[in-house]
DNA sequence: TTGTACGCGTTATCAA
DNA sequence: TTGATAACGCGTACAA
């Protein structure tokens, strides 16, 4: 199929490029009969203008960058399916980055949005990720940015988050009132926002019950099998705990898989609870109980946030926090 | 921070556009001295190319489009990783989409992508699509495409696909030796190039080991958990099933689910078998037994070849139809 | 009511 | 060695 632009249509009908560009955008300025004929033959020859033009003209694209970590992950697909409903719905297209929690990778990423001209961004940041200059440093005016899930701690962006805090405490519960008492906290680095809230709510917890915060069986890790092996042994070996309390579906997965793997026949009243959106964990044998969160959810309130601020920057006063509530899943 | 054009260095430093664009481009006609100092001036003020205007003028975008169904999903999500590594080595960008297995959906996206000049798309294809039309309408000449995964079951076309017949002979073959002879086989719709191999596979493995194909325990899926409620209600009731090998990531899980949900309890001998990628199957109880596939190859082959055909379309002859072995993975 | 000319940022061609 | 100009496709101010 041939492209074909307003020169080409012009050039068929016998008009100016101006002419027919104005037909098309149903100007009143045309004739009525002038205006069909265009129409038609554009219908005919199923001319789209083209959108690089557009953009070049208007310094906008009607598309918006996303960045995440990686997308082969629950959580994260499940956000960027919100995201791209309400974008799709509203006309704009969702062009998917991956940080692979590399700081370097998600300059590069954001760098490269902004010189496409994305109108706007949905970001949660990299593991490796401690401030967020290589993105403010495009001044939020003109770059519009949501921030998601892994948030920076500052006043004046956007941010929708799960009730991190809220969902760890009613975890942590859960296992107080299975009887458990040493609860591990196996979770991510501690430069991460989500990282410092579900450790605060682990700990209001255990305090709220009058049992002590031990610091040496809370873990910070990175994302990879093997750290969660290393982590696992040291624990089980040294500081016997009866449960598992971890944070984000990678961890949650790697460290039952260590355990299963080593210590699985050694004791079977172990109980898991991860803060993940794996939506198999019931299946397991034994199951991890899952603080789920409405990650479909985030993503669209993020997207309708940013959409927002793109359409009419004025309007907005301020900047939005939201918080969506976590829902505890047990068998 | 501001956007820095060729104009504003030109003006800042009293040349021509041409001449600034000349002295970054390194060209042999431009004095050292001026092009150091153009090349010093650039690197201050942070210049980069405006993309958009290099793809109107080139009618290129050193951007490639990725379809999928979905991308919650471990095997598109791994392939995607394949790509996207490659793409970035190469310098290429990857614009994600996915069509939710929706025809429409699909053809929007094509035609978005193909708007938006793509150099080329790599694609599986929707349950819901029959034919590609829609794709090949481009002409494959200025609009390379690699099929994989799901592709079409024409010749000329480039196709990166897992050895879909090997694999599932291989599972049913496991299952004849683990002694089950009434296997019952849920997959995906008939439409779609997996489907047919995969069926041939299991069907060639019945007929190898002496029994006898069953077209009454072999059942065709969408993708959604209500379907295979039903579908494993009347198996279960009406054909008596020993085993089942259920092919894709979806339906593992949700046939999975539903079999545990209703007849776990009447049936303890049951295996389940299914090809997916799903990398967590071996931790449930009783383990989803899996055919692997190099997902992370697949994309990566596909992505090289759509490469080296955007950047030397003369030297491809003809069109290749790579198959990467897929592996066994029981517990 | 329609056409001409310009500009968005860049590179290529031709002229100086 | 450098500069002016046209072109990519589009929309729009201005002219007719």
């Amino acid at each position: 199929m041939e492209i074909v632009t307003l020169k080409d249509i012009a050039k068929a009908l016998n008009l100016s490029t101006s002419t027919v560009s104005r037909a098309l955008r149903d100007s009143y300025e045309i004739n009525p009969v002038t205006k069909k004929m265009v129409v038609d033959y554009a219908e005919k020859v199923n001319y789209r203008p083209n959108p690089i033009a557009l953009s070049l003209k208007e310094n906008k694209s009607r598309s918006i960058g996303v960045i995440v970590p990686e997308i082969a992950n629950n959580f994260f697909s499940q956000a960027i399916n919100g995201i791209e409903d309400e974008a799709y719905k509203r006309g704009y297209h969702v062009v998917i980055f991956q940080s692979h929690e590399s700081l370097e990778r998600e300059i590069s990423n954001v760098s490269h949005l902004y010189a496409r001209k994305v109108d706007g961004l949905v970001i949660s940041l990299s593991g490796a990720t401690t401030d967020v200059s290589h993105i403010s440093k495009y001044g939020h005016e003109n770059f519009p940015v949501v921030y998601f899930d892994r948030v920076p701690e500052i006043e004046d962006v956007h941010k929708v988050q799960a009730d991190n805090f809220g969902g760890a405490y009613d975890a942590t519960t859960f296992l107080i009132n299975s009887g458990k008492l040493n609860i591990a906290h196996i979770t991510s680095p501690p430069t991460l926002s989500i990282t410092r809230e579900r450790l605060a709510g682990y700990r209001k917890a255990l305090e709220d019950n009058g049992i002590a915060y031990n610091e040496d069986i809370v873990r910070f890790c990175r994302f990879d099998p093997e750290e969660a092996i290393d982590v696992i042994d040291d624990l089980i070996i040294n500081h016997n705990p009866d449960s598992f309390f971890t944070c984000s579906d990678r961890l949650a997965i790697n460290t039952y898989q260590a355990f299963q793997a080593r210590y699985a026949d050694v004791n079977d009243q172990f109980l898991f609870f991860g803060f993940t959106n794996l939506n198999v964990a019931h299946l397991f044998k034994p199951p991890i109980h899952t603080v789920v969160q409405p990650a479909y959810e985030i993503g669209l309130e993020a997207v309708k946030i940013l959409l927002d601020d793109i359409e009419k920057p004025k309007k907005r006063v301020g900047f939005e926090n939201k918080i969506l509530k976590t829902e505890i899943n047990v068998k």
